[in-house]
DNA sequence: ATCCTCCCCTAC
DNA sequence: TAAGGTAGGGGAGGAT
C-alpha cells in the first residue's frame, strides 16, 4: 500500500518550499512581490486603455531602447504611471502591472520610495522616472546607476541579462510557496532532486529569496503529487519518469540574450495584460505550430495545439458551455450535489418529525443503542446492471470512456474479484481484467433509486441520517428498546435478544423493502454505534446484514487494518504504521498520549476509542454550512489569460448560483489554483487532466458579505492575477465562499417604509457613546432596532422574543422547545432555513410528482406585500419565486440579525495578506507519494463534531464557556451516550478498565462544561446581550469621514471601507442619504487621493458604493413586482437619490485627481 | 489558554 | 479520449 511512497513527501516538499537558490551572492535579484491589490483598479484601467501590443503597433519606428527591460512602477510619479508604461513599452520594453514574485521586473521605477518599500526593493534596481524619459530623449538606454533612488551601491544588485546565468537558474528548484518568505531564512540551501519547482517559465530571473515579511505572496501552495489516480499495480509509470522538455530548459537551450529577455518581457507582459480580443476565443492566434511537441514550446503553445482539434476544444474550456458541460458528466460532482440536497431534506425532515412527535423519549446515558449502516452493494454498477440483465454476472465497470484515464467510478462484485475497486483508472482495471465491461453512467437512474432507497428508510421508525446518495444511517434505538420491553440499562437476556432480533428484522425487512423497489441490493451493517455499524457493512457486504453484537465488537474490530476504521485512510495510516500499528488491535498497545502525540488530540483520542469500538457520535445530528464552492480541475487548457479569465468569470457564476440557491452570502473569498508543476509534463497520462501540480490558495476577507456574481468574480481574476501564472500552466481553477451569512435583501423589510424626503437626521445624535475611534468596525445590519423596521415586521414571528412559539411550516406544527436555550433559538432559523433550501431544491431538481419527504405539500399563495404568518408561506409557490423575491420572503422572517452584528464581531480583521509561515514537518514522516491503492473505505461520516456556528456568536469572551453549556443542554439533552453497560460487561477486564477510566475523564471534561451558568436554564433569549448592545450602539454610526474612523490608519483599509459603506447604506439604503454625510465622504476621498495619494482607494471606495446602489437596484426591480406603487414611487426616489450621491462622489474624486494634475480616472 | 488562518485529509 | 467535486474535521502554528 504505501510501498510506492514518493519522493515528494512532504518533508522534503517542505524543504524545498522554502528552498532559495544557492548561489545568493550571485546577481540575481529577488523576484518581489506583487503589489497587493490596492492599485488594482488603476492598473487594470491601463491595461484595458493600453495594450501593449497595441501601443506598439502604434508607434513604429520608435527604437527598442528598452529591450530587455521589465519595468515596474511604485507608487506615483511624473510621468504618470500610465505615460511611463506607454514609453517603455513603445520603445520596446516590458512593463508589470503587478509584482507577483513570479514575473521578475528588471527596473522599479519610482519617485520616492517608504522606508519599507526601500527594504522590500533592497535588491532592486530602483529608479527615477527621469531614467525612462531621458533614454527615450536620448535614443538609448542611460546608464541606470546615474539614476538610482537609493543612491549607494551597496545593495542595489545589477542583474545580468546577457550571460547564459540568467537562463540558467530557470532550473533552479524551487518552490512557488508563500512559505517560502520566511521559510527561506533558514533552509536556503536545500535544492533537492528535481521535486515541485517554482515557476521559472514567465520569469528571466528565479525568484529568490524573500525575507520580506510583511509582503503578501500568494497566501500558500503545495506541491501536489496529483496523479494518484494511476495506481501502483499497474507499474507503468510513464507520467512520472516521462522527462519531457519544459519551457524552462528549452528557455535554457536558447542562449541568446536578446531573444530571451524579448521573450520574457512579452510573456510577462501578456501574463498581465491579456490581450482583449481574446474574450471571443475561437480562433487561437497561437502559432500555427507542427503537430509534434516541439521541444521549445510553450506551455501556450502546446495547448494551443493540443487545442486545435475540435473535439478537444469541446470537451475542455475552451467550449463556453464547459462548466455546465463538465459538471452534467462529473459523478464528483453529482455525488457532492446530492449529498447537500439530501442533508438539507432529511435535516427538514427530521425537524418536523421531531417536533411533531409529541414529547420524544429521551434515551437514558448509558442505554444500549441500535444503529443500522445501510448501503447499496456497488450502486452505479447495480443500477446499470439492472438495466441490463445480461451483464448480472460479467465483471462490470462505470465509467466514462475506456481510455487509460477514464476513472471507474463503481464497479460490481464480480469486477472486484478481479481487484478492481471503485475509483481506479480504466489502464489498471483493463489490465486486471481485459473483459470488463464499461457502462455509461446514468444519473437519473441513480436518482430514482436513490429516492426509493430512502422512501423505504423515513418509513423505519428512528432517526435518519445521510451519509450519500445510497448510504445512510438509521438509529432504530427506541424501536429496539421498546420491543425488549427494558430501558436498555440493565444486563437482562431477554430484553437484549429481543432488542436484537427486532433490529435484525428491520433490517431485512429494509433490505427486501428496497430490493422490491429497486431491484438493487444494499446491505445493512448493526451496531451500537456508528463506527460498529459501518464497521459491521463491511461484513455484510454484499447483499446481506450483519449485526456486530456487543460482545464481538473488540475482536471483529481488533482484526481490522486500521484503514479499514472510517476517517484513516492514506496519510493516518501511514503514521499509523510508523508507530507499528497494523491491525486496530494494535492501536490499543498504545497509549492514549503517544496517540495523540502522533495524531493530535482529537484524532488520537478518536482512535483510541475507536480501537476499543467506543464512538460516541450521535446519528442525525447536522450541521450548518460553512462553506459554498465550485472548482474544476479537469479540461483546464489556456492559450491566454483572458480566456483564464472568463473561465474564473463563469466560475463564480456558478459559484453564485449556488450561494442563492443557499441563500447565503460570503464575506471570504477564497481561491484556489492548480498549476502544473515546473517538472511535470505539459500532457499528464489522463485525458485533459489536470496531471502534477502545485496548489495555490489564497483568501480574501470581502467589506461585507456577498453573493454578486461580478463582485466575486472581479476579486477571483484579481487574485488569478495576483499569481501572474503563465494560463498555459494553468490546471485547475476553484472558488469558495465562506463566512457566510444569511442573505437578507435590505430592501425586501424596509421596502414598506416611506422615503423620507426630508433629511431629518434621524437619531444619530442619540449616540453618544459612539467614540469612532473605538468603533471596530461599522456594523452592518441589525436593522431591528431601526424604526422603519420593526415596525414592518412587528407582526411577523419573531424568533428573539419568545419561548415557545408556534411557526407551522409546511403545514406542519413546528414548536419550539420551551426551555428556551438561547444555542437552539439560534439554530431555528438555521432550521428554518435549510426547510427552504430544501424545499427550493427539490423543486429544482424537478422530482416533483411525489416527493419521498413529507415536506412539500399544496398550499395557499404567499407574497403579498404584506405577509402573513410564515405557517401560510406555501413552499412551492415560495421556491418558484425568483430567488431575489424568495430570499426577501426569507429576510422577512429572519431572525433580526444580532447574526450579523455577531459575525462582523469575529471576523478577523482583513489582513494585508498572512504573514508566511513555514511549517517545520518532523522530517521523519514522508508520506505523501500517491495515496492508497485501497478498496474504497466504508463510509466515514461518522464524525459530527458540533462544531461553531457561523451565525450566532456571542462575540464577548464571556460566551465561549457559556456556548458550550447551552449546548449540554439543548435538545438532546443527555450526555452522549459512551458506551453501554452491556458492552461494558463484554470487555475483558483490562480493556474494562482503561475504557471507565477514559469514561470518568469525559464526564469531568462535560462537567467542568456543565458548571459554567447556563447549566439549567440559560439566560433567556437576549436580543440584548452584550453583541446586540454593541451592535445597537454602533449601528447607526455613519462611518463617514470627518471622523478620525476614517483617518486613522486602522480603519480605512479598503475592507474596511467598504464594510462602512455597506453598513451606511444599508442604514439609509431605502431613506436615502444624507446630504452631509455625501459630502463628508467626498471630502474624505479627496483627501485620499489628494493626501494619501491612493488613487485606486478612492476609486474603489466609490466603486463599491455603486455596486451597492446598483445591486440593491437590481433587487428591487424584481421585488417590487408585487409592491404597491407607493412602495415603487419610493425606492425610485431613494435610488436616484443615491444615485446623485454616487455622482457627487464621483466628481469629487475625479476633481482631485486632476488636480493632481493625472489623467481622469474611469469609475467602473 | 484560546482563537484564527491556512492548509491537509477524508468520504462519497 | 473524458468530465480529477466538495464539505467538513482537524492539525500546526501564529496572534492575542
Ligand atoms: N471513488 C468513488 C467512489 C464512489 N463513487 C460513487 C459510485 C458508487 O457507486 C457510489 C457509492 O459509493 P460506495 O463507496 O458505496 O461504493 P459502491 O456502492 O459502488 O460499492 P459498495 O458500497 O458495495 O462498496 O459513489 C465514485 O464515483 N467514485
Ligand atoms: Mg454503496
Amino acid at each position: 500500500m504505501g510501498s510506492l511512497h514518493e519522493t515528494n513527501s512532504s518533508a522534503v516538499r517542505k524543504r524545498i518550499e522554502s528552498h532559495t537558490f544557492d548561489n545568493e551572492e550571485g546577481e540575481e535579484y529577488e523576484a518581489s512581490r506583487f503589489g497587493g491589490f490596492g492599485d488594482y483598479m488603476r492598473r487594470k484601467k491601463i491595461k484595458l486603455q493600453n495594450l501593449d501590443a497595441e501601443i506598439r503597433a502604434l508607434s513604429p519606428g520608435k527604437p527598442p531602447i528598452f529591450r530587455g527591460v521589465v519595468a515596474y512602477v511604485n507608487g506615483y510619479t511624473q510621468p504618470s504611471l500610465n505615460d511611463i508604461h506607454n514609453l517603455i513599452v513603445s520603445h520596446g520594453g516590458g512593463f508589470l502591472q503587478y509584482l507577483d514574485g513570479k514575473t521578475v521586473a528588471t527596473h522599479i521605477i519610482a519617485s520616492s520610495l517608504t522606508l519599507k518599500k526601500r527594504e522590500e526593493f533592497r535588491r532592486y534596481r530602483i529608479i527615477k522616472p527621469a531614467w525612462v524619459v531621458e533614454s527615450v530623449k536620448a535614443g538609448r538606454l542611460l546608464p541606470w546607476d546615474s539614476y538610482r533612488v537609493v543612491d549607494e551601491g551597496h545593495s542595489q544588485k545589477v542583474l545580468r541579462f546577457d550571460s547564459g546565468r540568467l537562463s540558467s537558474q530557470a532550473n533552479i528548484q524551487k518552490r512557488g510557496y508563500k512559505d517560502q518568505s520566511d521559510a527561506s531564512w533558514y533552509t536556503s540551501q536545500l535544492k533537492d532532486q528535481g521535486r515541485v519547482t517554482e515557476d521559472v517559465g514567465s520569469s528571466a530571473t528565479a525568484p529568490a529569496t524573500h525575507d520580506d515579511a510583511t509582503s503578501s505572496l500568494p497566501a500558500s501552495s503545495t506541491g501536489k503529487e496529483s496523479d494518484y489516480g494511476e495506481f501502483p499495480s499497474m507499474g507503468s509509470l510513464a507520467e512520472d519518469q516521462d522527462t519531457p522538455t519544459t519551457p524552462k530548459q528549452a528557455v535554457v537551450s536558447v542562449e541568446e540574450d536578446s531573444p530571451i529577455l524579448e521573450n520574457t518581457a512579452e510573456q510577462s507582459a501578456s501574463v498581465v495584460e491579456p490581450p482583449l480580443e481574446e474574450t471571443a476565443p475561437v480562433e487561437m492566434p497561437l502559432l500555427r505550430e507542427p503537430i509534434s511537441v516541439k521541444p521549445g514550446m510553450t506551455p501556450e503553445e502546446y495547448n494551443a495545439q493540443l487545442l486545435s482539434d475540435p473535439r478537444m476544444r469541446n470537451s475542455s474550456v475552451m467550449n463556453p458551455e464547459f462548466v455546465q458541460q463538465f459538471y452534467r458528466e462529473s459523478r464528483l460532482h453529482h455525488l457532492s450535489t446530492w449529498k447537500a440536497e439530501l442533508k438539507a431534506q432529511l435535516q427538514a425532515a427530521t425537524q418536523e418529525k421531531s417536533q411533531s412527535q409529541t414529547a420524544q423519549k429521551k434515551r437514558l446515558p448509558g442505554a444500549r443503542r441500535y444503529i443500522l449502516h445501510v448501503d447499496f452493494d456497488s450502486f452505479f454498477a447495480a443500477v446499470s446492471v439492472h438495466k441490463r440483465p445480461e451483464l448480472a454476472d460479467k465483471p462490470v465497470a462505470v465509467a466514462h470512456g475506456t481510455g487509460n484515464g477514464s476513472e471507474i467510478a463503481s464497479c460490481n462484485y464480480p469486477a472486484r474479484a478481479y481487484g478492481i475497486k471503485n475509483g481506479m483508472w480504466m489502464k489498471g482495471a483493463l489490465q486486471m481484467c481485459p473483459d470488463l465491461q464499461v457502462v455509461p453512467y446514468d444519473f437519473p437512474a441513480y436518482e430514482e433509486a436513490s429516492r426509493k432507497f430512502y422512501s423505504s428508510i423515513l418509513a423505519i421508525e428512528g432517526v435518519v441520517q445521510s451519509v450519500s446518495i445510497d448510504e445512510a444511517l438509521v438509529d432504530i434505538t427506541m424501536q429496539c428498546l421498546e420491543a425488549g420491553g427494558s430501558d436498555g440499562r440493565g444486563i437482562s437476556e431477554g430484553s437484549i435478544y429481543r432488542e436484537q432480533a427486532r433490529a435484525d428484522e428491520v433490517a431485512a425487512k429494509l433490505r427486501a423493502s428496497i430490493k422490491e423497489k429497486t431491484g438493487c441490493a444494499v446491505s445493512v451493517g448493526i451496531g451500537g454505534n456508528i463506527l460498529q455499524a459501518k464497521v459491521a457493512l463491511r461484513k455484510a457486504k454484499p447483499a446481506g446484514q450483519f449485526h456486530l453484537k456487543p460482545d464481538a465488537v473488540l475482536e471483529f474490530i481488533g482484526n481490522l487494518t486500521v484503514q479499514d476504521l472510517p476517517g484513516v485512510a492514506y496519510s493516518i495510516g501511514a503514521k499509523l504504521e510508523e508507530l507499528g500499528v497494523t491491525y486496530v488491535k494494535d492501536i490499543r498497545e498504545l497509549s492514549r498520549e503517544k496517540l495523540v502525540s502522533a495524531l493530535g488530540p482529537k484524532t488520537g483520542v478518536k482512535l483510541w476509542e475507536y480501537a476499543r469500538g467506543i464512538d460516541r457520535t450521535e446519528v442525525g445530528t447536522e450541521t450548518m454550512r460553512k462553506s459554498v464552492s465550485a472548482e474544476i480541475n479537469w479540461g483546464i487548457r489556456f492559450v491566454t489569460q483572458a480566456q483564464a479569465e472568463e473561465f474564473v468569470y463563469n466560475l463564480c457564476g456558478e459559484l453564485h448560483r449556488r450561494l442563492v440557491e443557499n441563500l447565503v452570502k460570503g464575506k471570504q473569498l477564497t481561491m484556489r489554483i492548480m498549476r502544473r508543476s515546473a517538472d511535470a509534463p505539459l500532457e499528464p497520462v489522463k485525458h485533459l487532466g489536470h496531471g502534477k501540480c502545485d496548489v495555490f490558495n489564497k483568501s480574501i476577507i470581502l467589506g461585507v458579505a456577498t453573493n454578486a456574481k461580478d463582485i466575486i468574480a472581479k476579486e477571483a481574476v484579481s487574485i488569478l492575477r495576483s499569481f501572474g501564472f503563465s494560463p498555459g500552466d494553468l490546471r485547475g481553477l476553484g472558488v469558495q465562499m465562506t463566512k457566510l451569512e444569511p442573505v437578507k435583501s435590505m430592501q425586501s423589510s424596509q421596502q414598506q417604509l416611506n422615503f423620507k424626503t426630508s433629511p431629518v437626521r434621524p437619531k444619530r445624535e442619540p449616540n453618544p457613546a459612539t467614540d469612532p475611534d473605538e468603533v471596530d468596525s461599522p456594523r452592518k445590519g441589525d436593522r431591528s432596532n431601526l424604526s422603519t423596521v420593526s415596525s414592518a415586521v412587528s407582526h411577523a414571528p419573531s424568533l428573539n422574543d419568545s419561548t415557545q412559539k408556534p411557526l407551522n411550516l409546511a403545514g406542519t406544527q413546528f414548536i419550539l422547545p420551551s426551555q428556551a436555550d438561547p444555542e437552539v433559538v439560534a439554530e431555528l432559523p438555521g432550521d428554518i432555513r435549510s426547510r427552504f433550501v430544501s424545499m427550493s431544491k427539490s423543486q429544482a431538481a424537478k422530482t416533483r410528482s411525489e416527493s419521498p419527504t413529507p415536506l412539500s405539500r399544496p398550499g395557499t399563495a404567499a407574497g403579498s406585500v404584506e405577509l402573513p404568518p410564515q405557517s401560510q408561506l406555501d413552499p412551492d409557490t415560495l421556491s418558484a419565486l425568483p430567488e431575489d423575491v424568495r430570499s426577501e420572503i426569507l429576510a422577512y422572517y429572519e431572525r433580526p440579525s444580532t447574526t450579523a452584528v455577531s459575525a462582523l464581531a469575529v471576523a478577523p480583521r482583513p489582513q494585508p495578506s498572512s504573514s508566511s509561515r513555514l511549517r517545520p514537518t518532523t522530517p521523519t514522516k514522508k508520506r505523501r507519494g500517491r495515496p492508497p491503492l485501497k478498496a474504497s473505505k466504508a463510509p466515514g461520516n461518522a464524525t459530527l463534531t458540533q462544531s461553531n456556528f457561523i451565525r450566532i456568536r456571542p462575540s464577548s469572551a464571556a460566551s465561549s464557556a457559556e456556548r458550550t453549556a447551552s449546548r449540554q443542554s439543548s435538545p438532546q439533552i443527555n450526555e452522549p451516550v459512551e458506551v453501554s453497560e452491556d458492552f461494558l460487561a463484554a470487555l475483558p477486564e483490562d480493556i474494562r478498565r482503561e475504557v471507565l477510566e477514559e469514561q470518568k475523564r469525559i464526564r469531568m471534561q462535560q462537567r467542568s462544561a456543565l458548571n459554567i451558568p447556563a447549566t439549567r436554564k440559560p439566560p433567556q433569549p437576549k436580543p440584548s446581550g452584550p453583541a446586540a448592545a454593541v451592535g445597537q450602539k454602533r449601528l447607526r454610526l455613519p462611518p463617514l469621514p470627518e471622523r478620525p474612523t476614517f483617518t486613522s490608519k486602522k480603519l480605512s483599509t479598503l475592507p474596511e471601507l467598504r464594510e462602512a459603506l455597506s453598513s451606511w447604506y444599508s442604514s439609509f439604503g431605502t431613506d436615502g442619504p444624507f446630504a452631509e454625510d455625501v459630502e463628508a465622504l467626498s471630502k474624505y476621498l479627496r483627501r485620499v487621493v489628494l493626501e494619501e495619494k491612493d488613487i485606486d482607494k478612492a476609486v474603489s471606495v466609490t466603486d463599491w458604493l455603486g455596486w451597492l446602489i446598483s445591486d440593491a437596484r437590481e433587487n428591487t426591480k424584481e421585488s417590487t413586482a408585487s409592491s404597491t406603487s407607493e412602495t415603487k414611487d419610493a425606492h425610485a426616489q431613494s435610488y436616484q437619490a443615491w444615485t446623485t450621491a454616487l455622482d457627487m462622489v464621483q466628481e469629487s474624486v475625479q476633481a482631485a485627481v486632476q488636480e493632481r494634475g493625472l489623467p481622469p480616472v474611469e469609475f467602473s
